[in-house]
RNA sequence: GUCCCCUUCGUCUAGAGGCCUAGGACAUCGCCCUUUCACGGCGGUAACACGAGUUCGAAUCUCGUAGGGGACGCCA
């Protein structure tokens, strides 16, 4: 039985790389029939915040990647004490009384002798000793887990394949804060081991947490989770992405209309692959998940990309759920939503023309509001001579069934009568309608704004005209 | 600085020694469709980082070089 989990510390909002992350473990554990637990790693109470835990929760459901959980850290904090303890009592962890000042310098001197910097074990227990150190009044000590000195580690990464280390590069890691709260790299291993995970899947960044994690589950005498570590998201710059970067939140997408089956389907494809499958769906990606195909070095995000797969995505969306989706969007742009054609059937022109929902909705607006043609487009279009047809046209309009077809009928009619082309009436009524030169064909828009509205903006644009 | 990892079109990638005169997708360019703009259709440009090996044969294996990323916290 397969069990995976997410687990991230709630100090900012979920970020694509997370969520791609979250995604992998969701869909193997899917794909095995396991179980994907969701885990905040909330020790840092510096950073951590409730809001943040929030839009992590918020990001994970709109994700629709469902869990078991969460767990808490700060929850478990006896649990890691007790474990602390009883790795001091077997001699495989020790107390540190070592100020932050005194390692600090430590580090400094090693980094300026072009030294790795480390720990030097000052305070195992034998170095004390020889050094006669004794431990200092009223200072809080942290327990260091005592690293084997010779040796290497060596782990076959499901994603990367054997990765070793030796033992010499690493140094005692603090297990335990002075103020009882776990680091980071034990409270994940305790976690793990108690919540039976036994595939951990996460960012590359922790390929060289990894040989200190299996040196204490070694010490814990425990037997080691297999380890994938997927490549990190890179910006367009080949950077790692940051808020520079433009939109790298996922409540971000949400809210700028992105549909949550698209972003997924990216991030899936996004450093993974499956042949050339390019567009394929959640239930899909859980049949062909493997790890093997998760590629080994980091992957740039193209929003460009991504917004061609939304665009795919909106096409065949149902127009009742876009039309739900734009209305917020519209309402805000002062719209009277309700008052005005019905919303998705405006959604079901539009669609296809659009990258996303936001889009959409700003291409939507002249359905509920007449919007002025700039001077440029009035200049262009608004020619001599065309206002008798124009007029022509707009009594016909009066005075028929209002439907696609019969509008195309008088448009057509006109056109012979005033021997004109097409498009030389076409345009400036478009214009004179929505205030665009760039709409879906003309008899459907006019069609869904209604004849009332069309006939006066029709009035009002024919006063412009030479 | 030290250690770990990575390297196929501009980007995401297929590729697991001969199927590769390297395939797909986005982007880009051109044509077609067309009542504008899209959608759609067709076609084009474009890559195995470099250098040595191994092999009858290498994008695929080995080594080196260069470049990139990551890690070195009482952050995660």
């Amino acid at each position: 039985m397969i069990r995976t989990r997410f687990a991230p510390s709630p100090t900012g909002y979920l970020h694509i790389g997370g969520a791609r992350t979250a995604l992998f473990c969701w869909a193997f554990a899917k794909r095995h029939g396991g179980t994907f637990i969701l885990r905040i790693e909330d020790t840092d109470r510096e950073r951590s915040t409730l809001e943040s835990e929030q839009a992590i929760l918020d990001s994970m459901d709109w994700l629709g990647l469902d869990y078991q959980g969460p767990f808490y850290q700060m929850q478990r904090l006896k649990r890691y004490s007790e474990v602390a303890e009883q790795l001091v009592r077997e001699g495989k962890a020790y107390h540190c009384y070592a100020s932050r000042e005194e390692l600090d310098a430590l580090r400094e001197s090693q980094r300026a002798k072009g030294e790795k910097p480390r720990y030097d074990g000052r305070w195992r227990p034998e170095n004390a000793k020889r050094a006669g150190l004794k431990p200092p009044v009223g200072v809080q000590p942290v327990i260091r887990f005592r690293n084997p000195d010779d040796g290497e580690v060596t782990f076959n990464d499901l994603v990367k394949g054997p990765i070793t280390v030796a033992n010499s590069e690493l140094d005692d890691l603090v297990l335990m804060r002075s103020d009882g709260i776990p680091t980071y790299n034990f409270g994940v291993v305790v976690d793990d081991l108690d919540m039976e995970i036994n595939t951990v899947i996460r960012g590359d960044d922790h390929v060289n947490n990894t040989p200190r994690q299996i040196n204490v589950y070694r010490a814990l005498g425990a037997a080691l989770p297999k380890f994938a570590h997927v490549p990190m998201i890179l910006g367009q710059d080949g950077e790692r992405l940051s808020k520079r970067h433009g939109a790298v939140s996922v409540m971000q997408y949400r809210d700028e209309g992105y549909l949550p089956e698209a972003l997924l389907n990216y991030l899936a494809r996004l450093g993974w692959s499956h042949g050339n499958e390019e567009k394929f769906s959640s239930a899909q990606l859980i049949e062909w998940i493997d790890l093997e195909h998760i590629s080994k070095s980091p992957a740039r995000f193209d929003p460009e990309k991504l917004a061609w797969l939304n665009q795919q995505y909106l096409k065949e969306a149902d127009d009742a759920r876009l039309a739900q989706l734009m209305t917020p969007f519209l309402e805000s742009d002062g719209c009277d939503v309700k008052n005005g054609p019905p919303p998705a059937a405006v959604a079901a022109l539009l669609k296809e023309r659009v990258n996303t929902v936001k889009q959409l909705a700003d291409a939507a607006v002249y359905f509920y509001r007449a919007l002025e043609p700039s001077d440029e487009l009035k200049q262009q279009h608004y020619t001599a001579g065309i206002k008798p047809a124009l007029a022509d046209l707009r009594e016909r309009l009066a005075g028929i069934d209002w439907q696609r077809g019969k509008i195309n009928e008088v448009l057509k009619s006109v056109v012979a009568e005033h021997k004109l082309k097409l498009p030389k009436i076409a345009m400036p009524l478009r214009v004179m309608v929505t205030g665009e030169a760039q709409t879906p064909s003309i008899d459907a828009t006019l069609e869904l704004i209604g004849r009332d509205q069309v006939l006066a903006r029709l009035d009002l644009q024919l006063q412009a005209f030479p």
